[in-house]
DNA sequence: GGACTTTAGCAACGCTGTTGCGTTAGTTGT
DNA sequence: ACAACTAACGCAACAGCGTTGCTAAAGTCC
């Protein structure tokens, strides 16, 4: 019975509006979606007896009966997202409203083994969810998002070959977790999770646009068309690897004159962001996209001036700029992006808004 | 009523398959869409009646009754797209398979304005659509599809400002051929029709993929996740001003080193077809791609160079090629592809899988 | 010719959003 | 005070989608 999605896809879509905005109310959704508002009743009934949103008191217009307001509730879901780095695990516990509650590193052994990462992640999550001061301890744990460097395989939750990891060959990372955590298990490239941080926080106003992330490699995350982009073999974002520099330096990668391999050498912070302006704009001008987000550890050491740097590139570089409109902004989470990124991985793929085709 | 959008969704998966095989019957697609065999039995009750497709006999197995064989009904619906140049206007008629069945090329006037490009595409939608010698002339017109040099805004069917076109600033084209043809009209960016042409002849295996276009310019119509990706503006697929070389020779769109100017000073194609192929694997490692189609005038002249010397860069230069599979093509309609794609817009806004949200 | 296998179709059903209309909770005017 | 008006709300009947359960049809095999 395919009547479940249409369900499923408008729910999704009122608490799309119910976490993007302060307040919703029925006729305000009414008109945003499209639905009739008497459509709308019930899909608020429904989330009301989820639990995902509650009343928030009226509106009194100056006439007619006060409409009634609700809200999400944010602590109604959670989730716990791992950010799984060659020499440390990062945890952040993320509400459903995307806020990062608590968040935890532990130092990873070195060359790690997958039996050895599961034991840390398990005894991780188990301490977040019984946090010492705290009363209230979550209840729904909607499930556990894992981002790590690929290449992975996002479809079966399969790890293909860890760079720089030596027991890292074809591991079923989402299926051993699973078992061992009993929990809904989310694995995706560091990148793919933190665009969703990015996008689950900012709602739909938020469709094409890239997260350019330098840490130990420059890499981006896609968010294209309202989703993720994944590519064929979950191997899109490997935006450091391409070429800016005909005949230039070699790179790690065996080609020269790599993004990534120009940046490294720059010398200086602005030299190095002025180098990553010129892979933006080549990213604006084969995508086209309305927000670049920037992220990442090595990256927000200097923040401010690869902010400036990068916006600069889009306003003077990119041709017809008065109407091809970029926003250019410092990733919302900072070094917690990926890890909550992850959560909200698994947030979206239970709340969000569905894939027909089930993707 | 929501309803409609299921109904519609079946029946353009089941359509898909139809115009992807040679023959449909209900079991192979319920299976592999997921459907059960009732709902087929539904959806193919449907297409019948709208003489979408054709009873084509029965398949004897070894042992139960013969299943019901059917096959789509190509000349059930046409459309017509045009390929609009600074020097000609190029038209194609094109039918539910995505067939071209005729074509015809008039000149335009040097500068033409919006209301002579009308004229000369009403006449050849008149002239083609009454061909002197065939007999059947196309009763179900789906519609006109146009594929212009941009920038443009594919929402509204508005150019903006087309490139070295005096004429050209925010005229509304698709309402103005509305009008003067009476038919549905779709205005898109030349590259993207382009890349919807081998979309459509393709089908569901067609998910992710990038149609290289040198024409007077180098673009790249982009099919990502199995819809068309034209970015936030109209304005993705600016492949060629992409910069490949930093301090490289001045373009004309201002910066230096981009791929077009490094690609048009080449000197011989091999030279050309190799600095693509840079480009080519920067949007590889970009983006993920599955299927890479060579298209264009320009390079169709020296078509079997470029797809040897791009599909060599690939198998080389990008860095673990052994799974990232990555099929090189040359367009299989050759310079009718922007034409013929514009047509195929047309259909699949009209037969296609739609997206529930409308766009 | 009967048993078996596979496909097809009829009819009742559950669930979705829609429609029509009456109810509720306010403000405004007399 | 009380009626008139306004705007939001909700109950109940409804249309249409895919699903389910069952029967009929059209073959092959023994």
């Amino acid at each position: 019975m395919h009547l479940a999605f249409l369900r499923d896809y408008h729910e999704a879509l009122v608490l799309t509006l119910a976490r993007t905005r302060p307040t919703i109310e029925r006729g305000t959704v009414a008109e945003v979606t499209g639905l009739t508002p008497q459509a709308v009743s019930k899909v608020i009934a429904r989330l009301l007896e989820e639990g995902l949103i509650a009343p928030a008191g009226v509106r009194r217009a100056a006439m007619g009966k006060p409409a009634a307001v609700y809200q999400l509730v944010p602590g109604s879901r959670w989730a716990i997202g791992a950010h799984v780095t060659r020499r440390a695990l990062r945890l952040a516990l993320t509400d459903l409203a995307g806020t990062v509650r608590a968040s935890a590193t532990t130092a990873l052994p070195p060359d790690f083994t997958p039996d050895q990462l599961l034991s840390e992640l398990s005894a991780g999550v188990t301490a977040l969810l019984a946090p010492p001061d705290s009363g209230g301890s979550p209840r729904h744990l909607a499930g556990v998002g894992i981002g790590m460097i690929g290449p992975l395989d996002q479809a079966t939750g399969t790890v293909r070959d860890a760079h720089r990891l030596r027991h890292w060959h074809d591991i079923p990372l989402a299926d051993l977790a699973t078992e061992r955590l009993g929990l809904p298990v989310h694995v995706d490239k560091d990148v793919t999770a933190a665009v969703t941080a990015e996008a689950w926080r900012r709602g739909a106003g938020f469709r094409d646009a890239a997260l350019i992330m330098v840490e130990s490699g420059v890499g981006a995350g896609l968010w294209l068309g309202g989703t993720a982009h994944r590519g064929a073999h979950t191997n899109a974002g490997e935006f450091g690897h391409t070429v800016v520099q005909l005949d230039g330096p070699p790179c790690v990668c065996g080609r020269r004159g790599c993004l990534e391999a120009v940046h490294d050498r720059a010398g200086d912070p602005a030299a190095a962001a002025a180098v990553l302006g010129v892979g933006v704009v080549n990213l604006l001008q084969t995508l086209d996209l309305e927000h670049i987000v920037l992220a990442g550890a090595d990256l927000l050491e200097h923040g401010d001036v690869y902010r400036r740097t990068v916006e600069h590139a889009v306003r003077t570089q990119v041709p017809r700029a008065d109407w091809l409109s970029v926003e250019v902004t410092l990733a919302g989470l900072g070094t917690d992006t990926i890890a909550a990124g992850a959560a909200m991985q698994v947030l979206n793929a239970r709340y969000g808004v569905p894939d027909p085709a089930g993707r």
